[in-house]
Order: C-alpha cells, then structure tokens, then sequence
DNA sequence: GGAATTCTGAGTAACCTACTCGGTTTTCAA
DNA sequence: TTGAAAACCGAGTAGGTTACTCAGAATTCC
C-alpha cells in the first residue's frame, strides 16, 4: 500500500547517522551521504528542511556540516518525518492534532473518515515512540550494524 | 506525510455501501457510485479487483450488481485495502507476512528497515481490526450518517 | 430482441517524486 | 590574504504514477 517517500528514508538514515556519530566535531554532508549511500545533492535539501524544523545544527564554511539540534534521546522519528513529509495522515480528510483537517462534503463527518483517523494516529504513535537514541542502542547491541 | 491512494478510499467507500444496503438484491454500480459520489468508470475497475479477492461477489446482466462476498462481520477494511494496494508496508525494505520482500544492501538487515517494520505492523493492526460490521454499526449510531 | 449491466483492455492528462545543476555565501587554515 | 571546503538557495526536469476516460464485448433479465 501507500509507500513513504524516500525523503523520509533519506531523512531518518542522516540523522541516525549524525546521531551514531554525535560529538563535536560537524560532520559534512559528503561524509553523510557517502556513508548512507544518498545523493549528496538531494540531501542537502531534506537538510534544510531539518534545519529549518530545528532538529540539526548547521556549521557553514569549510570544515563546517551538521551536528543534531538536540539530544538524540529528544529526537523521533515522528519528528524527523513531519519535518519532512508533513503532517502524519493517511488522507486529508482526517486530523492532525485533533484539528480536523478537510472535511469530505459531509458537514458532521463520515464513517470512512473514521478508519483514516484511527490508522494515521496509529502510525503517529508508533513514530513517536521511537528515538533515535533507540535506534543507537539497538544498532549497537548487534555490533557492526550501523549501517541503515 | 505518506497518503493512501484514492484506490483504498474508494473502496472502503464502495464497500461500506453495500454492507449499509446487505440484502439479497445486487447492488448496481451505478446505485454506488451516485450514492458515493465516485466515478463510475473508474469504481469499475476497483470492483474487479474486489471481485478477484472474494470481497465481493458480481451478477451479470440486466438487475445485476453486487453483493458482499461473505458477511460484513469477516470482510475488514485490512482486506479492502490490500486487496486494492497490494501488500501494508509502508516501504519496500520491510515485511509483509513475516518475510522480508528486499533488502536494503545490508544483508543483516539495518535500523532504518526496524522503523518501517513497526510502523507497517501498526497499520495492519489498526486495518485488521475494522470490520464493515463495525463501521455500519456505529454509523447507525449516529444517526443520519450513512455518507462515508 | 432490447435494455441494463458487468467485464476488459487500451489510452492519457496531470501531477509528483527524486533528483541535477549552477551559482552564492560563509568560514577555516595555511 | 587567499584558496578551498563546505552549506545555502532556487530553478529546472525526466520519468513514473495516479486517476481517470472510453469503446466495445459479454451476459442476463424482461
């Protein structure tokens, strides 16, 4: 069914990649994207929306590059897809934060409109329950996993 | 973020009206597509994927139409769905029934590939758990809502 | 026999995704 | 001070997908 886009997949490989390599020291797209396997030309967009959504830090100039905008224990994945792709919900008539987004005609509501609430508030929370600071640990219990 | 296609919203749609209309008679497109405001031409082509899943049972000819393949208590909106998209999974590097459909390079599997797991485990969840029983039951609940 | 209906396959316009590319700005290090 | 390394920005685009339409064939009731 319905596929996420790859700016969601791009996103959560860079940050869990920026979020294993958490330190100081700024690490550079070219590092990022070599490393995941991305297009370094189209992750520095995805880049600009985190920026902008404040969940990276950017360091411009030469040994500049990204660092996490906060702890990846405050980081979801939730966060990193509404960064990128929006609002969570499978269609727009249903809701995001209890807002009723479109309506479909029907003033008071309608029954399918139930079944796209229900699914999008499911991913919604499985999304963010998931840190990327989980991610970190359950990558190193399988030692030599990084890879994402 | 990710939208359901209008393939699986149809459906429901389609569904749901004739769960509301169960009888003996058939059901024409024509009654469902009017009554849903979908099109007709287009309805046609979901039905027959419906159809082919046992979701749905046609009778050709003059006063033909269509009925529920079983009753609205076994048939979920898990089935519709699936039926019309394919597989729930909300990325190709995930799993559907256990197996894994493709990996990612990783031969180990990676971390990003865990996330698109539970999220698509969470869909299906939700999906599998709405019969067409309960949705006509709460619909008449509230009174007057049978638009979906 | 004619009308109503499903069935089938081909075709298509519009939209969206996943990029590329060129150029600008900023900053470090030698 | 200068050059290189990086982020930043906006425009452009090929290809794929979606959401249809349409024409015609097959089936069945009256």
């Amino acid at each position: 069914m319905t596929k996420l886009t790859s700016k969601g997949k791009y996103g959560v490989k860079a940050m869990f990649e920026l979020a294993m390599q958490e330190g100081t020291t700024p690490i550079s797209l070219k590092q990022v994207a070599g490393h995941q396997g991305l297009s370094e030309n189209y992750l520095e967009q995805l880049m600009g929306s985190l920026r902008r959504a404040g969940l990276v830090q950017s360091i411009r100039g030469a040994q500049g590059g990204y660092l996490l905008g906060r702890t990846p224990e405050r980081i979801t994945t939730g966060d990193i897809i509404r960064a990128l792709e929006g609002p969570i919900s499978v269609a727009d008539c249903a809701v995001e934060d209890g807002r009723v987004v479109e309506h479909c005609g029907d003033p008071e509501g309608c029954m399918a409109k139930e079944v796209w609430v229900r699914v999008s508030e499911s991913i919604a929370n499985t999304l963010d329950s998931i840190t990327l600071a989980d991610l970190c640990r359950e990558a190193k219990e399988r030692q030599g996993m990084y890879y994402i």
